[in-house]
DNA sequence: CGACACTTTGAAGACGATCAACGCCGGTGG
DNA sequence: CCACCGGCGTTGATCGTCTTCAAAGTGTCG
């Protein structure tokens, strides 16, 4: 019951648009389902690349660590992302980032040689794949970019826009996804900077209270972050691509 | 006679890998060779995406324009570098990036849909795309990392290093490939900073006079710059990536 | 020679990181 | 039931880095 449940999902998926039902079945037979609990680590940097994953429930932070020992998290991962694609692509050997569970999650994991072999098989899943990978490939662009001309505010105030629209959450008042440390690293800042910001953001449109969000006025929100962000349909795109992802409830048109 | 010194050098390049000499010449022969001048446009944000495009000589400029103005270099491509394919693949309408000759440059221009038939049509073409398209990925997430944890010397000294790799430059003494203003630009910093670094350098084995490079402790640069490098195998990563689309000559294994 | 693009250098200021202290909360164990 | 602890978040003070503004130096080309 509950399998079918995540085969529904995970067959509406946009890396599956445009295949017949019997070709995803082919295709998702050689899937596994794994379930991961609270920091469970699912592969580590440096480790062999062995398997594509795809995100059924809950959340994977994917994080580099620095000689220093830094850490860097480079993307969280919800319900519908994708991991290890670029590398199985690539052709890359070693895991070149870290993953680990922030909850209990639920993972669909295929071989390797799965996602090769699919895309050279069925041209409608390698023109999915390569979108799916062009448009990560945009937006990892477009954060280096906001990344480099945007203030700690703004880069928190684009955020809180964003996961209001992923997560398909009330602007009018929401919980965060996830702790503000994990946010704070998300961003590249400091957990105490982010902190501060959260203050500054009154100013802005958005206020914060404990772990809940009000977007108190969207207009002046978008005024702030947009005017420095240099991609005019730039929070269009982002929409379009978490609605697309999205997979555990529909949106509206 | 340069137009076929010209196939010959795109032959080679690696998203033909693996095609036959015939597949290549049905696919080349859709392609229009064009010529820019300095300071050229080749196209500007916003405009609708109708080609793809490969540099063949010179070197193109992508950036992207804010409200305010300011400007933010995404790439600076050399021969054998290309223009997108990430556009066109996520059925993107507008370019979100202008692109502007920075020499007078060659480019080979494909329609838009040739790169879309070419990915459906030729299974080798596709995972060629695929790995091209992965690779670029993946350095844009590595930049965005440097960006995030490097000093503006320690960038700038990574930049040199993989500025002599990806052209070819003896590391005992060569020129700028173009301006510090474009390079300043392409690092994100101001030109003042940039050209303060310069100074910096020369303790961590780098010496600058003009437009001249000296790499005089390659090992004491390393060690500069790839202790706050997360990816152990970064550097060598690029260089990988240099010598694959490189193809105005053969580099010795 | 003078105009102009490009680069360097100096001084001031803004921003974010870091260190440190403290508050809050849930869990555990006496 | 209370005390202690650890994880998490806030707040304050300080410090280094990078940007900005301003001015002057260098080079090339007409």
């Amino acid at each position: 019951m509950k399998q079918i449940l995540v085969s529904d999902h995970v067959r509406s998926h946009p890396l599956f648009a445009g295949l017949t039902e019997l070709e995803k079945d082919t295709l998702l037979v050689q899937s596994r389902l794994r379930r991961c609990t609270h920091g469970q680590m699912l592969f580590a940097q440096g480790e062999p690349v062995t398997h594509f994953y795809i995100v059924v429930r809950g959340n994977i932070q994917l994080f580099r660590t620095n000689r220093d020992g830094r850490e860097k998290t480079m993307e969280v991962l919800k319900s519908g992302g994708t991991m290890c694609e670029c590398e199985i692509m690539d052709s890359c050997r070693a895991h070149r980032v870290n993953a680990v569970a922030v909850e209990d999650s639920v993972l669909l994991e295929f071989p390797l040689t799965w996602l090769k072999q699919s895309a050279r098989q069925y041209e409608a899943f390698t023109l999915n794949l390569l979108s799916l990978i062009s448009q990560h490939s945009y937006l990892a662009e477009v954060e280096a970019e906001h990344l480099a001309s945007m203030s700690s505010t703004q880069l928190v105030a684009c955020f809180m826009q964003r996961i209001c629209i992923l997560y398909d959450l009330n602007p009018k008042g929401f919980e965060l996804p996830y702790a503000k440390t994990l946010i704070a690293s998300r961003l590249g800042m400091s957990l105490e900077t982010f902190s501060r910001t959260l203050v500054t953001l009154r100013d802005h449109g958005i206020t914060v209270e404990g772990t809940r969000v009000e977007i108190t006025d969207l207009h002046r929100v978008q005024q702030y972050v947009c005017g420095f962000c240099s991609v005019a349909e730039d929070c269009a795109a982002h929409q379009a691509i978490g609605k697309e992802i999205v997979f555990t409830h529909e949106k509206k048109a």
